[in-house]
DNA sequence: CTTGTTGCAAATATTTTGCACCCAT
DNA sequence: ATGGGTGCAAAATATTTGCAACAAG
């Protein structure tokens, strides 16, 4: 349940819209959803709000620091809740989960390579892709409705 | 100077536009080519192919594993020449610079975790976004043009 | 009120596909 | 000759934008 500060703060109206659109992605902290993927909740949950509207508020929630965006090789861009603690992913190959993990000796490795090579590391995506080790992989699982 | 063997041995005839194609990006060894980058370079040659045969030959290519494929945060799909050895990327974000590294020790790091979590490790990306250290940096270089 | 916001439709951008014709093998 | 390969145009996908109507501060 976000609060209309949390969009004040950024400069943004805090329109209905916005407000269910944020609702969604703390109703589900650890999914990461595409444009569409919100859309389809919003349209299921009786909303009518456009998929226009669903980019522009993803777009200025990220830049707002709300939101972090993804970008795995799927082609399409994920979001999800910016909890102030950096984390990178991991993809299963056989049902799409996302694990998350923050590894600080990896962290460290990364500025010192750049470093080395004379840069200033801003951001960085680490993304591994793997399959699962135990069959109870639960693959192709369903998808969001709620 | 790519021979028909190359192809051959993927099972993928030797025609005049694969072998161009797989000119293009043994003549340039390390750049990160868009489909759009390799199909301007071969109208600006002369050579008229289309589009789509680009595309169809960069994702050939791809599963035949004489190129690789990357998806920075662009939203477009850059190749690059397969050369064997496997490294990360490092993109500077005033000029789009890409410089290629790899850590042994990143990697060990990288498979551990994925073990600790139940998975084995099949592929991943790791892209390093960064800014010069030096005002050296050549800022939003030409464009190719061969 | 005033300016930012929304929905819709149309425009972009990237990549894929259907199909008749063409060319390596 | 024959089956894979190509160009073109159209389709599919993902995302952005123009604009008139609308709503938050």
């Amino acid at each position: 349940m976000p609060t209309p500060k949390d969009l004040q703060q950024s400069g943004l109206k805090a329109t209905m819209p916005r407000m269910k659109i944020l609702e969604i992605f703390e109703n589900r902290r650890d999914e990461h959803l595409t444009a569409d993927d919100v859309y389809r909740i919003l349209v299921t949950s009786g909303l009518d709000i456009g998929l226009a509207t669903v980019y522009r508020a993803l777009t200025q929630f990220e830049q707002a620091g709300l939101l972090q965006k993804q970008n795995f090789e799927s082609g399409k861009a994920v979001f999800e809740l910016n909890r102030g603690e950096h984390h990178d992913h991991l993809v299963c190959l056989q049902c799409d989960r996302v694990v998350e993990f923050c590894d600080p000796e990896i962290e460290k490795k990364q500025s010192e390579i750049a470093a080395k090579l004379g840069f200033k590391i801003q951001a960085h995506d680490l993304c591994l892709y793997a399959e699962c080790v135990d069959a109870a992989c639960p693959h192709r699982p369903s998808k969001k409705t709620l």
